[in-house]
DNA sequence: CGAGGCGTAGGACACATGACGTAGCCGCAG
DNA sequence: CTGCGGCTACGTCATGTGTCCTACGCCTCG
């Protein structure tokens, strides 16, 4: 187990690349008397680092680890994961600007245990790591509304695709039209037309643009640099 | 002028969507001696109206505001636009997380008077706001480095574009609509489309998707690895 | 002062795109 | 054999996109 739990205060551990919301945060966690900031990282590799040098030192590991999405080196995702797997005992709730479903999955899949949004109210920081050392999972409300209209809709990711709209989306991110995509096919462009809706649906998508992006972003082409 | 500078102490509005950051930056602030809080704000439009209010009500107005860019209804281009027309006293600092060159120009070419990240070191946000309210002009050295780096390899069709026009495939470029952009930049969705057309023909290109990819490629936004 | 570029905006129009529903065909698993 | 998923295709409708043209206000440059 973590060492902070039976004094009665919650150990936190600040992940964040910027040192301005570092300092917000820390400012704002000091002023609640049951939390106590432990440390700081800049970045997933420093925390996880960091961790590890408190175990190896016998030092007290934090109860919580709060923890941003966006950083260089080793995201909020991949560290979260990381943390999970060597510290059980130590949990991460995930505090973000970021408010998409992805994110927001595949970091309750790798082992978060909350979710707050940066423009939430202070307040909601420490509720959620609260719940989180008691055990809970918090989510930010407007995410945990977000998660449940995507749970009605399941599988979003390329893997849901046919290989056929793979073949389609490759196409549509290198730019092309409808008409280009058919001709291409042979098929014709209705039908082009249909698996291009159906991608952006599977996706979760409004525009082919946007498809293109994602394509990209998931390595489905190489990006166009 | 604004109030502010015969007391010897610079009086700041700080402008932020997100009430952590808000709190953060007001932690630091306060703990530098010659800066004064002076009030906050949740977005460009109410940043712009409180600064409205403050005038017609004799309050003095801060020497410089420090403006996310990043934000809903009017995001920070346009309210350092609005400021710098309204209020020329006061000097307008950019804080954000954001690096990219287009934003930096758009916001420079808004009258901005400093450019800081918020990965940098919180105490280029005094020197930044210090500078600002001294009439110099301030950039973040990783920013001022990216900014030097462009000028001196202009892109090749990229350079037959305005500044505006740059800006709105940006836009596009993260798979915006037009009625986004035109929200985002507040012009009616008719500009949004003139300078959209206009993109697609100064760069011969037949879609929007076309142009993301281009921008993506030509370096104008980092790609969405 | 006049010319021209830029940002803004609207009208009119053509075409592309996307949503939704329907349906035939084919191959494979139950 | 039957059912189901995937690929094909069409119709319709609403909306987004892109083009062409005109126009106004603001600047800057000559």
């Amino acid at each position: 187990m973590s060492g902070g739990p039976d004094t009665g205060v919650i150990g936190v551990l600040l992940v964040d690349d910027h040192a301005i919301v570092r300092r917000g945060v820390q400012a704002y966690v000091a002023s609640v008397p049951t939390l106590r900031v432990l440390g700081e990282a800049a970045d997933g590799q420093q925390a996880v680092e960091l961790l590890h040098q408190w175990q190896t030192t016998g030092e007290p590991l934090p109860d919580v680890v709060l923890m941003d999405l966006q950083m260089p080196r080793m995201d909020g995702v991949a560290a979260t994961a990381a943390i999970a797997r060597a510290h059980p005992g130590v949990k991460v709730v995930i505090l973000t600007s970021f408010g998409e479903v992805e994110r927001v999955h595949a970091a309750l899949a790798a082992g978060a245990a909350g979710y707050v949004l940066k423009d939430a109210d202070p307040a909601e920081v420490a509720t959620a790591i609260t719940a989180a050392a008691a055990g809970e999972v918090h989510l930010d409300s407007a995410v945990a509304r977000q998660l449940a209209r995507r749970m009605a809709a399941p599988q979003a990711g390329l893997t849901s695709l046919t290989s056929r709209e793979r073949e389609i989306l490759a196409l549509v991110a290198q730019g092309h039209s409808n008409r280009d995509i058919a001709d291409r096919l042979v098929i014709s462009e209705r039908t082009a037309r249909t698996h291009v809706s159906n991608v952006l649906s599977k996706l979760q998508l409004s525009s082919r643009t946007q498809a293109a992006l994602l394509a990209i972003r998931e390595g489905l082409i190489s990006p166009p640099a």
